[in-house]
RNA sequence: GUACACUGGA
């Protein structure tokens, strides 16, 4: 059974839900995994109708099924559905407090954001970094530093969403600062900081960082092609192609 | 031993 699931999980990763599925009927003893990892499929392939119909015969409670389908509708924007799913469970994980917050700021809602973070049972880090991420993106650069200074048990994912909020409000120099001071950094920090040298249409600080990364992926190779190509360096752009990362 | 959520490019 651990191989195949791990097989539907490639063929949903793939982006080849149908696989997945032939998969999932071959498999005589299914267990909560093989369950998750078609339904996962489907969301991610954004076929929520066949997705509900796999959650709805679940043979029992899926805690991680219900994180699942609730993500999957407020991405699509529907919020309702998503509440719902997050009324109807038994058994909250605090990933599903964190996975509704990200709900509804990434439905504009920051005010229930906001309701739901002060309402949780346990702050997860996970939590603290969405709602971080929730008054970053709603322009609230000053209560995302002070939920950052407030953040128990700062991670990688909590200096990076800090990182984000000063460089894509164009706040160079604090992003700067606090690249400075971060006690570790990875593929995210980097491309987050050079695309803010790029948003500022500082393409020497850009270049230099990309060469000084100790390693590269398409994410961050894309993020240096197109700002030569914005700057229309365009053998700059085309050494960046002929060198780009390969994908695991 | 495998799944869900929070941070980066187009």
């Amino acid at each position: 059974v651990f191989v195949l699931n791990k097989l539907i999980e490639m063929y949903g990763k793939c982006g080849s839900a149908r696989h997945a599925q032939q998969v999932f009927d071959e498999i005589q003893a299914k267990d909560s995994y093989t369950w998750v990892m078609l339904i996962s499929a489907y969301a991610h392939n954004k076929q929520l109708v066949e997705a509900k119909r796999f959650f709805d015969e679940l043979p029992e409670q899926c805690p991680v099924a219900s994180n699942i389908m609730l993500s999957a509708y407020a991405r699509a924007g529907y919020l309702e559905a998503a509440k719902l799913v997050f009324d109807q469970m038994a058994e909250k994980t605090p990933v599903s407090w964190s996975a509704m917050l990200s709900a509804y700021f990434q439905n504009g809602h920051l005010e229930a954001a906001k309701e739901i973070f002060s309402s949780m049972p346990e702050r997860s880090i996970t939590s603290w970094n969405a709602m971080l991420t929730a008054y970053a993106q709603a322009g609230h650069l000053e209560d995302a530093k002070l939920t950052f200074d407030s953040t128990p048990g700062k991670n990688l994912v909590s200096w990076n969403a800090i990182l984000t909020a000063y460089a894509q409000s164009g706040h160079l120099q604090e992003a700067e600062y606090l690249f400075a001071q971060m006690p570790a950094w990875d593929l995210v920090t980097w491309t987050t900081l050079l695309t803010g040298y790029t948003y500022r249409s500082q393409l020497e600080p850009a270049a230099a960082l990309y060469a000084d990364m100790p390693e590269w992926d398409p994410y961050s190779s894309t993020a240096m092609l197109t700002a030569y190509a914005q700057a229309e360096h365009i053998d700059d752009a085309k050494r960046i192609y002929h060198q780009f990362p390969e994908q695991d």
